[in-house]
DNA sequence: CGGATTTGACCCGCGC
DNA sequence: GCGCGGGTCAAATCCG
Protein backbone atom coordinates (compact mmCIF):
# COMPACT_ATOMS: atom_id res chain seq x y z
CA UNK A 1 0.00 0.00 0.00
CA UNK A 2 2.83 2.72 0.53
CA UNK A 3 3.98 1.73 -2.81
CA UNK A 4 0.46 2.71 -4.00
CA UNK A 5 0.49 5.49 -1.44
CA UNK A 6 3.78 7.30 -3.14
CA UNK A 7 2.73 6.10 -6.78
CA UNK A 8 -0.77 8.41 -5.77
CA UNK A 9 1.21 11.20 -4.26
CA UNK A 10 3.68 11.23 -7.15
CA UNK A 11 0.87 11.46 -9.65
CA UNK A 12 -0.66 13.75 -7.37
CA UNK A 13 -3.80 12.78 -8.34
CA UNK A 14 -6.91 12.03 -6.35
CA UNK A 15 -10.40 11.00 -7.13
CA UNK A 16 -12.91 12.11 -5.24
CA UNK A 17 -15.13 9.01 -5.29
CA UNK A 18 -12.12 7.06 -4.32
CA UNK A 19 -11.65 9.43 -1.60
CA UNK A 20 -15.07 9.21 -0.42
CA UNK A 21 -14.08 5.51 0.24
CA UNK A 22 -10.67 6.11 1.80
CA UNK A 23 -11.73 7.45 5.02
CA UNK A 24 -13.80 4.42 6.58
CA UNK A 25 -11.98 2.04 5.33
CA UNK A 26 -9.26 2.71 7.75
CA UNK A 27 -10.78 0.12 10.37
CA UNK A 28 -11.44 -2.14 8.08
CA UNK A 29 -8.16 -4.25 8.97
CA UNK A 30 -6.41 -4.61 12.20
CA UNK A 31 -8.87 -7.06 14.05
CA UNK A 32 -6.53 -6.06 17.08
CA UNK A 33 -8.27 -2.95 17.22
CA UNK A 34 -11.87 -4.35 16.57
CA UNK A 35 -13.46 -4.40 20.37
CA UNK A 36 -16.59 -2.65 18.82
CA UNK A 37 -20.11 -3.82 18.38
CA UNK A 38 -20.14 -5.89 15.32
CA UNK A 39 -20.29 -4.29 12.10
CA UNK A 40 -23.64 -3.81 10.66
CA UNK A 41 -25.86 -3.27 13.19
CA UNK A 42 -27.31 0.08 12.63
CA UNK A 43 -28.28 1.32 15.57
CA UNK A 44 -24.25 0.27 16.58
CA UNK A 45 -24.01 2.51 19.60
CA UNK A 46 -21.16 5.14 19.37
CA UNK A 47 -18.46 3.42 21.77
CA UNK A 48 -17.66 5.43 24.31
CA UNK A 49 -14.89 3.50 25.52
CA UNK A 50 -11.75 4.88 25.30
CA UNK A 51 -7.81 3.55 24.70
CA UNK A 52 -4.91 4.59 24.38
CA UNK A 53 -3.31 4.24 20.82
CA UNK A 54 -0.03 3.97 19.87
CA UNK A 55 1.37 6.18 17.20
CA UNK A 56 1.72 3.80 14.30
CA UNK A 57 5.37 3.51 12.81
CA UNK A 58 4.09 4.82 8.99
CA UNK A 59 6.63 6.28 6.87
CA UNK A 60 4.93 9.91 5.79
CA UNK A 61 5.39 13.10 4.45
CA UNK A 62 8.15 14.89 5.54
CA UNK A 63 5.54 17.78 5.13
CA UNK A 64 2.70 16.19 6.43
CA UNK A 65 4.74 15.14 9.78
CA UNK A 66 2.67 17.50 11.96
CA UNK A 67 2.09 17.88 15.74
CA UNK A 68 1.33 13.76 16.21
CA UNK A 69 -0.96 15.38 19.26
CA UNK A 70 -2.72 11.41 19.72
CA UNK A 71 -4.19 12.58 22.90
CA UNK A 72 -6.45 10.07 23.64
CA UNK A 73 -8.20 7.72 21.36
CA UNK A 74 -11.39 6.47 21.58
CA UNK A 75 -12.62 3.10 20.01
CA UNK A 76 -15.47 3.85 18.02
CA UNK A 77 -17.80 1.84 15.59
CA UNK A 78 -17.02 3.44 12.46
CA UNK A 79 -19.96 3.50 9.84
CA UNK A 80 -18.48 0.63 8.16
CA UNK A 81 -19.32 -1.07 11.54
CA UNK A 82 -15.94 -1.47 12.51
CA UNK A 83 -14.35 0.00 15.50
CA UNK A 84 -11.33 2.44 14.54
CA UNK A 85 -9.40 4.19 16.92
CA UNK A 86 -10.40 7.83 17.67
CA UNK A 87 -8.25 10.34 19.09
CA UNK A 88 -9.39 13.45 20.53
CA UNK A 89 -8.50 16.77 19.62
CA UNK A 90 -5.53 18.87 21.24
CA UNK A 91 -6.35 21.96 22.51
CA UNK A 92 -5.72 23.44 19.59
CA UNK A 93 -8.21 22.15 16.82
CA UNK A 94 -7.30 18.58 15.33
CA UNK A 95 -4.35 17.94 15.33
CA UNK A 96 -3.63 15.59 12.49
CA UNK A 97 -2.06 13.10 14.22
CA UNK A 98 0.10 11.27 11.34
CA UNK A 99 -1.26 13.78 8.79
CA UNK A 100 -2.98 11.08 6.72
CA UNK A 101 -6.55 11.12 8.17
CA UNK A 102 -8.11 12.39 10.93
CA UNK A 103 -12.10 12.25 12.41
CA UNK A 104 -14.16 13.70 14.66
CA UNK A 105 -17.44 12.25 15.54
CA UNK A 106 -19.88 14.91 16.13
CA UNK A 107 -23.16 13.25 18.26
CA UNK A 108 -25.60 15.20 19.35
CA UNK A 109 -25.85 14.63 20.19
CA UNK A 110 -17.30 18.09 -10.62
CA UNK A 111 -17.07 18.38 -12.79
CA UNK A 112 -19.44 18.64 -14.98
CA UNK A 113 -18.38 15.85 -17.67
CA UNK A 114 -17.85 19.05 -19.86
CA UNK A 115 -18.25 16.80 -22.99
CA UNK A 116 -17.66 17.99 -26.04
CA UNK A 117 -21.58 18.09 -26.75
CA UNK A 118 -23.45 21.11 -25.54
CA UNK A 119 -25.87 19.69 -22.75
CA UNK A 120 -28.96 20.18 -21.59
CA UNK A 121 -29.53 21.58 -18.31
CA UNK A 122 -31.02 18.52 -16.20
CA UNK A 123 -32.94 19.38 -13.04
CA UNK A 124 -37.03 19.16 -12.81
CA UNK A 125 -39.13 22.02 -13.86
CA UNK A 126 -40.07 24.04 -12.27
CA UNK A 127 -43.28 23.80 -10.55
CA UNK A 128 -43.09 19.50 -10.29
CA UNK A 129 -42.69 18.61 -7.20
CA UNK A 130 -43.13 14.69 -6.21
CA UNK A 131 -46.85 14.46 -5.00
CA UNK A 132 -45.52 11.88 -2.06
CA UNK A 133 -43.81 14.32 0.63
CA UNK A 134 -40.38 14.20 1.57
CA UNK A 135 -39.99 12.40 4.41
CA UNK A 136 -38.97 14.88 7.75
CA UNK A 137 -35.33 15.31 7.74
CA UNK A 138 -34.04 14.59 10.83
CA UNK A 139 -32.54 17.21 13.05
CA UNK A 140 -29.05 17.80 11.52
CA UNK A 141 -27.60 18.65 14.50
CA UNK A 142 -28.85 14.73 16.19
CA UNK A 143 -27.14 12.83 13.19
CA UNK A 144 -24.22 11.00 14.10
CA UNK A 145 -21.87 12.41 12.35
CA UNK A 146 -18.21 11.05 11.49
CA UNK A 147 -15.44 13.39 9.80
CA UNK A 148 -12.60 12.07 7.89
CA UNK A 149 -9.85 14.25 7.12
CA UNK A 150 -8.07 13.15 4.29
CA UNK A 151 -4.86 14.38 2.88
CA UNK A 152 -5.73 15.01 -1.51
CA UNK A 153 -2.15 13.00 -2.38
CA UNK A 154 -3.57 10.28 -0.68
CA UNK A 155 -7.11 10.66 -1.60
CA UNK A 156 -8.04 7.10 -2.95
CA UNK A 157 -5.40 5.51 -1.66
CA UNK A 158 -7.40 4.20 0.73
CA UNK A 159 -10.95 3.48 0.43
CA UNK A 160 -13.73 2.00 1.83
CA UNK A 161 -15.36 -1.25 1.05
CA UNK A 162 -18.75 0.25 0.26
CA UNK A 163 -19.88 1.57 -3.29
CA UNK A 164 -21.60 4.54 -3.23
CA UNK A 165 -23.52 6.81 -5.55
CA UNK A 166 -23.08 10.61 -5.90
CA UNK A 167 -26.64 12.10 -5.33
CA UNK A 168 -25.62 15.71 -5.09
CA UNK A 169 -23.39 18.40 -5.11
CA UNK A 170 -23.61 22.44 -4.02
CA UNK A 171 -21.38 24.93 -3.59
CA UNK A 172 -20.56 26.26 0.14
CA UNK A 173 -20.88 29.20 1.13
CA UNK A 174 -17.24 30.44 2.48
CA UNK A 175 -15.80 27.89 0.56
CA UNK A 176 -14.16 28.03 -2.75
CA UNK A 177 -14.84 24.20 -3.21
CA UNK A 178 -18.20 22.20 -3.74
CA UNK A 179 -19.15 19.83 -1.22
CA UNK A 180 -20.47 16.46 -2.82
CA UNK A 181 -23.40 14.14 -1.57
CA UNK A 182 -22.94 10.79 -1.72
CA UNK A 183 -25.14 7.60 -0.46
CA UNK A 184 -24.40 3.78 -0.07
CA UNK A 185 -25.33 2.31 -2.84
CA UNK A 186 -24.44 -1.06 -1.83
CA UNK A 187 -27.65 -1.78 -0.76
CA UNK A 188 -31.13 -0.37 -1.64
CA UNK A 189 -32.40 1.45 1.56
CA UNK A 190 -29.21 1.40 3.22
CA UNK A 191 -29.59 5.26 4.66
CA UNK A 192 -25.44 5.69 5.09
CA UNK A 193 -24.64 9.18 3.52
CA UNK A 194 -21.37 10.96 3.30
CA UNK A 195 -20.40 13.97 2.15
CA UNK A 196 -16.83 14.70 0.93
CA UNK A 197 -15.62 18.14 0.54
CA UNK A 198 -12.47 20.10 0.14
CA UNK A 199 -11.07 21.89 3.20
CA UNK A 200 -10.62 25.34 2.38
CA UNK A 201 -8.03 25.85 5.33
CA UNK A 202 -6.51 23.17 4.04
CA UNK A 203 -6.67 22.47 0.46
CA UNK A 204 -4.76 19.57 0.60
CA UNK A 205 -6.82 17.95 2.75
CA UNK A 206 -10.05 16.48 2.05
CA UNK A 207 -12.97 16.47 4.65
CA UNK A 208 -15.25 13.29 4.47
CA UNK A 209 -18.14 13.25 6.93
CA UNK A 210 -19.88 9.88 7.38
CA UNK A 211 -23.81 10.11 8.17
CA UNK A 212 -25.76 7.31 9.44
CA UNK A 213 -25.13 3.71 9.27
CA UNK A 214 -25.12 0.85 7.01
CA UNK A 215 -28.13 -0.98 7.27
CA UNK A 216 -26.16 -4.19 5.67
CA UNK A 217 -22.90 -6.07 6.07
CA UNK A 218 -20.00 -5.06 4.25
CA UNK A 219 -20.24 -5.92 0.60
CA UNK A 220 -17.63 -9.00 0.07
CA UNK A 221 -17.32 -8.64 -3.42
CA UNK A 222 -15.33 -6.62 -5.41
CA UNK A 223 -17.31 -6.25 -8.13
CA UNK A 224 -19.84 -4.66 -6.19
CA UNK A 225 -18.10 -1.86 -5.42
CA UNK A 226 -16.23 -1.44 -8.81
CA UNK A 227 -19.42 -1.53 -10.64
CA UNK A 228 -20.72 1.13 -8.85
CA UNK A 229 -18.48 4.20 -10.14
CA UNK A 230 -18.33 5.03 -13.73
CA UNK A 231 -14.73 5.78 -14.65
CA UNK A 232 -13.88 8.46 -16.45
CA UNK A 233 -10.80 8.61 -19.18
CA UNK A 234 -10.51 12.03 -20.61
CA UNK A 235 -8.09 13.80 -18.24
CA UNK A 236 -9.60 16.70 -19.10
CA UNK A 237 -12.60 15.68 -17.54
CA UNK A 238 -11.31 14.90 -14.38
CA UNK A 239 -11.81 17.31 -11.29
CA UNK A 240 -10.10 17.53 -8.08
CA UNK A 241 -12.60 17.24 -5.76
CA UNK A 242 -13.46 19.79 -3.34
CA UNK A 243 -14.52 20.59 -0.27
CA UNK A 244 -14.72 22.53 2.86
CA UNK A 245 -15.58 21.60 6.10
CA UNK A 246 -17.92 24.55 6.89
CA UNK A 247 -16.58 26.18 10.05
CA UNK A 248 -19.26 25.27 11.98
CA UNK A 249 -19.11 21.94 12.02
CA UNK A 250 -15.33 21.90 12.71
CA UNK A 251 -16.38 24.01 15.86
CA UNK A 252 -19.68 22.08 17.29
CA UNK A 253 -19.36 19.44 19.69
CA UNK A 254 -17.18 17.59 17.26
CA UNK A 255 -13.94 15.12 18.68
CA UNK A 256 -11.34 14.73 16.81
CA UNK A 257 -10.33 11.78 15.54
CA UNK A 258 -7.80 10.64 13.81
CA UNK A 259 -8.53 7.36 10.98
CA UNK A 260 -5.68 5.08 11.44
CA UNK A 261 -2.96 5.16 9.18
CA UNK A 262 -2.54 1.59 8.11
CA UNK A 263 -6.09 1.13 8.17
CA UNK A 264 -6.58 2.45 4.81
CA UNK A 265 -7.13 0.59 1.96
CA UNK A 266 -5.99 1.48 -1.06
CA UNK A 267 -7.93 -0.28 -3.49
CA UNK A 268 -11.26 0.52 -4.01
CA UNK A 269 -9.88 3.72 -5.19
CA UNK A 270 -8.43 1.97 -7.86
CA UNK A 271 -11.36 0.44 -9.00
CA UNK A 272 -12.90 3.59 -8.70
CA UNK A 273 -11.24 4.87 -11.34
CA UNK A 274 -10.95 8.58 -12.55
CA UNK A 275 -14.24 9.51 -11.36
CA UNK A 276 -14.33 12.23 -10.44
CA UNK A 277 -16.15 14.90 -9.71
CA UNK A 278 -16.51 18.11 -7.80
CA UNK A 279 -17.36 21.01 -9.97
CA UNK A 280 -14.97 22.12 -8.06
CA UNK A 281 -13.00 22.81 -11.16
CA UNK A 282 -9.88 24.52 -9.03
CA UNK A 283 -7.92 22.12 -10.35
CA UNK A 284 -8.16 20.21 -12.82
CA UNK A 285 -6.59 17.42 -11.50
CA UNK A 286 -7.21 14.27 -12.93
CA UNK A 287 -6.96 10.28 -12.11
CA UNK A 288 -3.88 8.83 -14.50
CA UNK A 289 -5.64 6.85 -16.94
CA UNK A 290 -2.71 4.84 -18.14
CA UNK A 291 -2.15 3.37 -14.37
CA UNK A 292 -3.39 0.17 -15.33
CA UNK A 293 -5.84 -1.42 -12.51
CA UNK A 294 -3.37 -4.64 -11.67
CA UNK A 295 -1.00 -2.58 -11.21
CA UNK A 296 -2.88 -0.32 -8.85
CA UNK A 297 -4.01 -3.01 -6.93
CA UNK A 298 -1.10 -5.50 -7.09
CA UNK A 299 0.52 -3.73 -3.68
CA UNK A 300 -2.38 -4.16 -1.53
CA UNK A 301 -3.76 -7.83 -2.80
CA UNK A 302 -3.11 -9.16 0.12
CA UNK A 303 -4.28 -6.78 2.40
CA UNK A 304 -7.65 -6.89 0.33
CA UNK A 305 -8.04 -10.60 0.68
CA UNK A 306 -7.54 -9.89 4.08
CA UNK A 307 -10.44 -7.26 4.61
CA UNK A 308 -12.45 -9.05 2.04
CA UNK A 309 -12.31 -12.24 4.37
CA UNK A 310 -12.76 -10.31 7.65
CA UNK A 311 -15.59 -8.60 6.49
CA UNK A 312 -17.46 -11.87 4.94
CA UNK A 313 -17.07 -13.16 8.06
CA UNK A 314 -18.20 -10.19 10.09
CA UNK A 315 -21.11 -9.78 7.94
CA UNK A 316 -22.35 -13.35 8.13
CA UNK A 317 -21.79 -12.88 12.17
CA UNK A 318 -24.07 -9.81 11.34
CA UNK A 319 -26.56 -11.70 9.59
CA UNK A 320 -27.41 -14.46 12.18
C1' DC B 1 -30.49 -1.01 -20.92
C1' DG B 2 -29.26 -0.30 -16.28
C1' DG B 3 -26.90 2.33 -13.30
C1' DA B 4 -24.04 6.47 -12.25
C1' DT B 5 -23.49 11.44 -12.69
C1' DT B 6 -24.88 16.15 -13.27
C1' DT B 7 -27.29 19.96 -11.74
C1' DG B 8 -31.40 23.08 -11.07
C1' DA B 9 -35.29 23.09 -8.12
C1' DC B 10 -37.38 22.28 -3.92
C1' DC B 11 -37.54 21.68 1.06
C1' DC B 12 -36.32 22.51 5.68
C1' DG B 13 -33.44 23.73 9.73
C1' DC B 14 -31.45 27.41 11.89
C1' DG B 15 -30.05 32.06 12.99
C1' DC B 16 -31.41 36.69 13.32
C1' DG C 1 -41.61 35.47 10.80
C1' DC C 2 -38.25 35.71 7.33
C1' DG C 3 -34.28 34.78 4.74
C1' DC C 4 -30.19 32.17 4.05
C1' DG C 5 -27.80 28.21 3.32
C1' DG C 6 -27.40 23.43 3.30
C1' DG C 7 -29.38 18.88 2.08
C1' DT C 8 -32.16 16.12 -1.02
C1' DC C 9 -34.84 15.09 -5.09
C1' DA C 10 -35.28 13.82 -9.65
C1' DA C 11 -35.05 14.72 -14.83
C1' DA C 12 -31.71 14.61 -18.22
C1' DT C 13 -27.62 12.79 -19.68
C1' DC C 14 -23.66 9.88 -19.81
C1' DC C 15 -21.32 5.54 -20.02
C1' DG C 16 -20.16 0.62 -20.02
Amino acid sequence: MCGLLLRMEHLNDWDLQAVVRSCATFSSRHPQDRAGPPPGTAAAPVAETTVKREPRDVARPAAAAKDASSLYGLEYLDLDHKPFLLSAPSSQSWAAVDDRHEMMISFPAAASTSGVRPRVPPGRKPGIRSSTPRPKRSKKSQLKKVVCEVPVADGGVSSDLWAWRKYGQKPIKGSPYPRGYYKCSSMKGCMARKLVERSPAKPGVLVITYMADHCHPVPTQINALAGTTRHKTTPAEGHAPTTTTSPKSHGDAHEAVRCDDESNETSSMAVDGATEDAAGDDGGEFWPTELDLDELLAPVDGDLDHVFDEDDALGRRLSL
